[in-house]
DNA sequence: TTGGATGCAAAGTATTTGCATCGGG
DNA sequence: CCCGATGCAAATACTTTGCATCCAA
């Protein structure tokens, strides 16, 4: 299996959605909860009225609303797609397991949200955002907890042009406990 | 789910194989490949006659023999369950996946070797080393490339404190291509 | 002899896919 | 109305487990 489905794969990775185009998905996001999220996206324009997200051609489905909402207000940010399903199912909605997963693949290869193989038993999502963080995650408690280093981000691209490599993409991830 | 199984988890961690200690496995390990990898245990005592290991009381079983003699001779050193499964039915074994999982989970547990989840979706595994090293992976080749630095993780060790953390495993991956 | 180790098949868990139906535009 | 989106159930991929048998000590 040559190819690694990184938790940090390129953008756009899937061919099956290319139609599906990540600003498409933007103005989806921006007419669902607009106030919440622009700065998400930095200097891309974002559209805030209902008639782009006609002109995108793209459906603005209860199921999508609902998954983009829960990214959008939950405070861990860090989901899976069972979190994600359970939560519908107890606020109400209707919407299928396998329709979260459809939804959560889709809106990755437009580049909204990034998968993480945290545990290797089960995949996790958050909002993609434009700086490169990286992840603690509390063993006894479960909590993540995102960082930044630019020391380390550096170093990286420098061991990877010692050996003639260009990075794609990396996962760091510290397991770690409250110091004794 | 809180317990993360990283794949830098700790050595002893599954209660179920509390029974089979690390070192009754190098114990083992010594007597069926004992040129090869007696460096690989520094200045542990590494035992060179069977006595020891009947001593020890444990089984040296065909399977166990196998795949630890695959560890040993493999060139690039990382295997899945799969590989070694393969592997095995080519040269004629008749060893079962159940069996290779089963012998891979008490080698892990005995801190043998290392487990590691680059993709999220199988496994793979490497002789356990004392040092930390972290892995490159050519998204073109799949190849694994191991790599050491001193740099980053003092700066791990740095950020987690100023969290109040300690670290306990840490997994860091790159994904590279050759520099164009 | 005897309890641990194994092979096989069945069960699990996480995720994907086929297909008829539904619904946004 | 149409085609994409959905729900359901079946299928898949990887891994674990139950159980009768086997074998190293």
């Amino acid at each position: 299996m040559p190819q690694a489905e990184s938790a940090n794969a390129t953008r756009h990775s899937n061919p099956k959605f290319d139609s599906l185009a990540r600003n498409e998905f933007i103005l989806l996001f921006a007419v669902i909860d607009a106030g919440h999220c622009t700065h998400l996206f930095g200097d891309e324009k974002v559209a805030t009225q209902n008639q782009d997200l006609k002109d995108a051609g793209l459906k603005v489905t209860l199921p999508r609303v609902k998954i983009l909402q829960m990214f959008a207000t939950n405070d861990s940010g860090h989901l899976s797609a069972e979190d994600i399903y359970k939560a519908l199912q107890e606020t109400g909605e209707d919407v299928g397991l396998a329709t979260v997963y459809r939804v959560l693949t889709q809106f990755e290869a437009a580049g909204l949200i990034t998968k993480h193989n945290f545990d290797g038993t089960h995949a996790i999502y958050e909002l993609a955002t434009d700086d490169h963080h990286d992840h603690m995650i509390n063993i006894k408690t479960g909590e993540v907890i995102e960082f930044v280093d630019s020391l380390i981000e550096q170093r990286q691209h420098q061991i990877a042009a010692e050996h003639g490599l260009t990075i794609v993409g990396h996962s760091l991830v510290l397991y770690v406990k409250k110091a004794e």
